[in-house]
DNA sequence: AAAATACATATTGTATACAATGTAAATAAC
DNA sequence: GTTATTTACATTGTATACAATATGTATTTT
């Protein structure tokens, strides 16, 4: 049974922001029909969309390949990120209905169980999921479309460095169940439209991500002289 | 002979913007095969293309239309608007490259001569083309897409008004004409790298617009007793 | 006569054959 | 031995036939 086409969205999506797929690989559209048992129109389609949508890069006669994640577009990244999550924050307190925060609910839910199995995949999946339904709810369509490139590259940098940490060990829960804290704190500021908590329970959330991506990005040196003497 | 795809493609925005094609119309597939002379295959990637930009929506199993321009999203569109054109036009002054800043002269002048011969398909038109150049020069992958899509219904509000305005004969060229000066002060400001001077100008020119369009929306109101009693 | 169903038609979606393009290997030229 | 050119192959793009879905009309039923 051929699978259906929003189901390969969502299965190339997923696949995508947790770095299943690996920026810049090449996709071979044959491979993925036969995989998916569809034809090749509509899997082009599928791709198309997915290029739309920011995941991929079709190149004309060259292939489609994971959208690259360059240093360039990084710097764009934290310099954009805060200001249009804050935005949407503010948004989706002012316009969240009510079946929207139960899903919300529902999706922190799920984040929690990844989190309690240490499934690193599962958690950025569902952390992903939890800040797109902040985007619905904003309710602005002129915002989406940024709004979920960021997410897509937040969640690829953040399944980044939590891979460093599970080899490293370097890693402390504390951060995670932070997260997890500000996404309660965040249902319950949207569910009481309080636009000013949202944006600053939104910029807390940032401001965690981002140091623990410096700390990887800047880590401290290492103390030279024990690897000189010892 | 048949028209290459990237033509087409900037036909059919151009149509969009200029309102040639309204908003809600349909699209008939077959029949811009046959304008176009292309078989349907491209013909539909060219409208799902379309539809990740934002100026048209596929509908599954029921056509393509123009994208819509609902009262809902208009008001979005005013929150978000200044938001976005200041944050493209800072980064815009930062990243400028000399020949972006040509090809911003180019289309500057072009929108002098549509400005000269009246002409408001042309003038819409151009100073789309012209704050597009902008979201080139600003150069940010997360900012764009959200930027693209503002334009789209700048453009489509700015000739709904202008239109009326023709109609009326209200129409002050004092208006365009301070939107040309801005237009030569942002250049300038962007040549300079001067920041903040690119964001209070592209800030005035957005209030020059938005005002110009609140005027249309909430009209001075007739003399009610010289109707009643003239 | 109004509502519901079934049918005919038009439109959209999918599969596949064919054409065009890009890539890489082999040969030729220097 | 290195660089060009040619040629074969693989991949991408396009046309078109066929299948599925929606829409509007005619027929039936109440």
């Amino acid at each position: 049974m051929p699978a259906s086409k929003e189901s390969i969205l969502t299965h190339l999506r997923r696949q995508i922001i947790t770095l299943e797929l690996a920026p810049g690989a090449m996709l071979d559209e044959a491979a993925l029909c036969a995989e998916f048992e569809i034809s090749r129109t509509p899997m082009r389609e599928i791709l198309r969309r997915l290029d739309g949508e920011g995941f991929v890069r079709v190149r004309e006669n060259r292939g489609v390949i994971v959208a690259p994640m360059d240093l360039g577009s990084m710097r764009q990244f934290f310099l954009t990120a805060p200001m249009i999550y804050a935005a949407i924050s503010r948004l989706a307190a002012q316009n969240a209905q009510p079946e929207q925060l139960d899903r919300l609910s529902e999706i922190q839910t799920a984040f929690k169980e990844a989190v309690a199995s240490a499934s690193v995949e599962q958690m950025v999946y569902y952390n992903d999921q939890f800040h797109f339904q902040i985007g619905e709810m904003a309710d602005n369509p002129y915002l989406q479309p940024s709004f979920q490139r960021l997410l897509i590259d937040h969640a690829r940098i953040g399944q980044t460095f939590w891979q460093i940490d599970r080899h490293t060990s370097v890693h402390t829960p504390d951060k995670i169940d932070e997260a997890c804290r500000h996404h309660d704190e965040m249902i319950a500021a949207f569910a009481a439209a309080d636009e000013e908590l949202s944006v600053q329970l939104t910029l807390q959330h940032w401001e965690l991500s981002r140091a623990d991506i410096e700390t990887y990005i800047h880590p401290d040196p290492l103390a030279l002289d024990s690897l000189m003497t010892g």
